[in-house]
RNA sequence: GGUGCUAUGGCCGAGCGGUUAGGCACAGGUCUGCAAAACCUGCUACAGCGGUUCGAUUCCGCUUGGCACCUCCA
């Protein structure tokens, strides 16, 4: 198995990828809080542990992936005076709480499915594990490292710090968390400023609201994580992801809750992808510069000049490397377009070239591997599959793996490739491009409905007319053709082996 | 204020102690009835100032700028 490397926000090291059980990996992402559409921030951390999802069940691994859905306790502002931001949402649209769950996570699961991310193994949500969560409250008061108070149970930060170090991941000390600490006014009913509700007394007007040995109340939002990663992948294991902005307080609370109930920090990489920004700023709703996915669908957003395709976002994200921060513009977008379609433009010839000169010698042979035992793709090809693996189990280097994977276009399009090294393009594009980087071509999607294979006959005849047309140099009645078909989104390109066309 | 990250050519964005990243855009050429595509060629940058080194864009320090987290956030 090829060696995997990965960043561990935790030692700030590329680390070698050794999973707990041979051939096993546990991997938990901090999914959603489902109370508005999608953006395209989010699309980052989507697409980011999709590709170490698919990479790693490549490489051979079997993986059970676990992302959950927040659907209860995750308050706005502060802890101590948040509304719940889905409560928040339903008094607002005068809906049940779970309606609005219900919504925004289909609309999720739609965005999700459109930059084909593959579904994870497990998609709890908070709100069906409040058992599971009251249980780790308990433990976490057993073990001495949270109090009581009104109803309310917080964690005990600085009793914690004590005996572990409340800050490892951030890499912050107690003191420096406490300098930034804003002071609240009014009352508190936690004993310090950096202690963190582990459940939330409801109040009267509160909806969502579970009986428990506290009173009636909800679970606080980094519970969830270390209760549901747990239960479906082990007191340990191996992978955790989120984004950057999580890292504190969120996870930092997340290792201390696993410390107080269960003994060990409990995950052994901590991966972190950083922010889309635009226009050099995070995205953000509190900046109310964000752009949801359905917006740059449709391209109905005043900042966005066109509608950007899910695959052009995803390679978009692709391009760069998930620890970097990444420029949202249109130009990048559009750029990120054209290479995109450029990459796919290869990977047809490939297939409809390889179909006209290899398909008889796998027939005869019977498979794929056998013909592949008789001749060998050249030094070039090998070693340029061998830099596209590479990059990719690099920490994930997209980018390099994409440059490697042009180096492959000019060779597709420049062709004469023998047989040998077309079948190892042909497996690599589709291992890599279409498995790994899950970059499907969309203009080739829709060719097997109806409609389309009705499209196809009417443009065999119509290019077969203009064919006869430039055969007998009519070339107005060529150009007449060409440009009514163009004005129904049909661009026709001669080439020496005829015309081919495409639909915008 | 604290903590951390970062500064790359027109744009996006990798990377490295000495060798072309890549994409997009742009210019010229080949091909073509034209157009498009494709291919070829050109475009060689690493914030500033010091230091280490035979040699630094790559390491170290300082300066300046940007960003993130410290409050909900992917």
């Amino acid at each position: 198995m090829r060696p995997l490397y990965l960043t561990n926000t935790m030692t700030r090291r590329k680390e070698l990828f050794v999973p707990i059980h041979e051939g096993h990996v546990g991997m938990y992402v901090c999914g959603p809080t489902v109370y508005g559409d999608a953006h395209l921030g989010h699309a980052r951390p989507g697409v980011t542990y999709d590709v170490l999802f698919r990479l790693l069940k490549h490489l051979g691994y079997k993986v059970r992936y676990v992302r959950n859905i927040t659907d209860v306790g995750h308050l706005e502002h502060d802890a101590d005076e948040g509304e719940d931001k889905i409560a928040k949402k339903a008094r607002l649209e005068e809906l049940e709480p779970m309606e609005v769950v219900q919504y925004y996570t289909e609309r999720y699961h739609e965005a999700m499915r459109l930059l084909n991310v593959e579904s994870p193994s497990i998609e709890p949500r908070a709100s069906g594990h409040i058992i599971e969560q009251i249980e780790t409250v308990k433990k976490i008061l057993e073990a001495g490292y949270a109090y009581e108070s009104n109803g309310s149970v917080y964690f005990d930060v600085e009793k914690y710090n004590r005996d572990f170090h409340y800050g490892v991941l951030s890499g912050r000390t107690l003191d420096a968390t406490l300098e930034g600490t804003r002071l609240l006014d009014g009352q508190s009913d936690k004993k310090a400023p950096y202690d963190f509700a582990i459940w939330k007394r409801a109040e009267p007007e509160h909806i969502m609201r579970w009986p428990s040995p506290w009173g009636e109340g909800f679970p606080g939002w980094h519970l969830e994580c270390s209760v549901m990663g747990e239960k479906y992948l082990g007191r340990e294991f191996d992978i955790h992801g989120g984004g950057m902005d999580l890292m504190f307080p969120h996870h930092e609370c997340e290792i201390a809750q696993n410390e107080a109930s269960r003994g060990t920090q409990g995950v052994h990489y901590w991966v972190h992808n950083n922010m889309i920004t635009i226009n050099g700023q995070k995205m953000g709703k509190s900046l109310g510069n964000f752009i949801t996915l359905p917006e740059l669908f449709s391209g109905q957003h005043p900042t966005l000049s066109q509608a950007y395709t899910p695959m052009t976002v995803r390679f978009f994200i692709l391009q760069a490397h998930y620890r970097s921060t990444l420029d949202f513009s249109n130009e990048a977008l559009q750029a990120a377009e054209k290479g995109y379609k450029r990459l796919m433009q290869a990977a047809r010839a490939l297939v409809i070239s390889e179909g006209d000169t290899l398909s008889g010698a796998f027939a005869r042979t019977g498979s794929r591997s056998d013909a592949e035992e008789r001749v060998s793709p050249s030094d070039a090809v090998r070693t340029l599959v061998d830099n596209v693996w590479e990059a990719l189990c690099d920490d994930l280097n997209t980018p390099v793996a994409i440059a490697h994977l042009f180096e492959a276009v000019k060779l597709i399009n420049g062709g004469h490739l023998s047989e040998p090294d077309q079948a190892a393009l042909h497996r690599l594009f589709d291992e890599v491009v279409t498995g790994v980087l899950g970059l499907r071509d969309e203009e080739a999607a829709g060719s097997s409905g109806k409609a389309e294979k009705a499209l196809e006959g009417v443009m065999d005849l119509v290019l077969e007319d203009r064919r006869k047309a430039r055969a007998a140099k009519d070339w107005a009645e060529s150009d007449r053709i060409r440009d009514l078909l163009a004005s129904f989104g049909i661009t026709v390109k001669d080439t020496k082996d005829g015309a081919t066309w495409t639909l915008e």
